[in-house]
DNA sequence: CAGAATAACCGCCAGC
DNA sequence: ACGCTGGCGGTTATTC
């Protein structure tokens, strides 16, 4: 059941666009960041806004019915305005493109995801500019919309406070982004493992690690001395060094690590050197131990430690799992994988 | 697995 | 005042 934000949040407005033959997915991305606070953030988080051009129930892809509580008035006087996308044929209404022209010139962020984008480009608000849609519509944007500047490689495109996303997915990651940008990248981090552990998605990426870290590119010391440690994963690195790098104290680093990245420079590499090694451990015969040398762990029962807290098995059994795997006629679930016996 | 040695992390504060 | 830097010292995490 979709509802609107109770009257308890005080945080930023959002609202988003329910339109007939819209997909249930993608306002569901919207619904679960914006709907939905974090832990400990119930009062600052987001107030959510499901908006239609007639508030009551709306007829979504797939067959459901979902109700709108607000109407295009409330839609376009929100900060943050957002068009899910759903079939890209149907036409926008006129009164949806003129919302959405409101909304721009009351300096609303605007943010379509997937087929979303042809509402902005529809109401004009994309002449001029980049803008990402779905790659299968990529080409049929840039026919009906000459004036949009077409980007088919983007997953998300920013533009003078415009976001488009590419497929639904992206929508994801375009969101997890707004998210950064309003609250810092150690919540965007924190939203980004809420979602990651949702249980239908265990099966399809059981052995996923959380890396959602993106480097602020203005931030280039600290980026450099990022490229400078995964290029040299295999050499015992400290934060001494790695502030060295960046020109820096150890103190400003370890601060300016955090603000540009939400995580510390150490768990950042553990991460970094665990992930690095699970490509030994399916493609390669490497011991454990020169897995672990190979990606700068000294001891192999200190990559086995870390290892084990984040991919949640040992790198053996990850191995064993990894070769039953592509043995298997068909991918199985990690429920299926631990009843027999990792 | 416990626990000691070491390193990382972070609040505080002075100084630029 | 404001924002950023970097040293000090205590707490937490990592390593072995």
């Amino acid at each position: 059941m979709i509802t609107t934000a109770s009257a308890g949040p005080t945080g930023p407005t959002v609202s988003a666009l329910l339109h007939d033959d819209m997909s249930a997915f993608e306002l569901g991305i919207v619904t679960e960041i914006f709907g939905f606070p974090l832990p400990g953030m119930e009062a600052a988080w987001y107030r959510l806004a499901i908006c239609a051009e007639r508030p009551g129930p709306v007829p979504i892809l797939g067959g459901a019915t979902i109700r709108a509580d607000h109407d295009l008035d409330v839609f376009a006087s929100a900060q943050t305005v957002i068009v899910p996308g759903g079939d890209a044929r149907s036409e926008p209404a006129d009164a949806v493109l003129e919302a959405l022209r409101v909304a721009r010139r009351r300096g609303s962020r605007i943010v379509s995801i997937c087929t979303g984008t042809f509402a902005l480009a529809a109401a004009g608000l994309l002449n001029g500019k980049r803008a990402a849609t779905h790659w299968m519509l990529t080409d049929l944007l840039a026919e009906r919309f000459p004036l949009v500047h077409v980007d088919s490689s983007a997953l998300y495109v920013e533009e003078d406070n415009i976001f488009t996303s590419a497929g639904s997915a992206s929508g994801l990651d375009l969101c997890l982004h707004l998210v950064r940008q309003d609250f810092g990248p150690s919540v965007a981090n924190a939203m980004a493992r809420r979602l990651v552990i949702a249980p239908h998605r265990e099966g399809y990426q059981p052995q996923h690690i959380e890396t959602p870290v993106r480097v602020d590119p203005e931030d280039d010391r600290v980026a450099g001395s990022m490229m400078w440690a995964l290029n040299n994963l295999d050499q015992s690195i400290n934060v001494d060094e790695l502030a060295g790098r960046a020109h820096m104290s150890t103190r400003s680093y370890l601060r300016q690590f955090s603000r540009s990245t939400g995580t510390s420079p150490i768990s950042w590499l553990i991460t970094q050197r665990v992930q690095a090694s699970l490509p030994l451990l399916e493609n390669t015969q490497l011991s454990i131990e020169q897995v672990a040398a190979r990606v700068g762990f000294e001891r192999a029962i200190t990559y086995r430690y870390h290892f084990r807290r984040i991919v949640g098995k040992t790198p053996t059994a990850y191995r064993r799992w990894c070769r039953s795997e592509t043995a298997a006629a068909g991918p199985r679930s990690l429920e299926q994988c631990r009843a027999s016996g990792d």
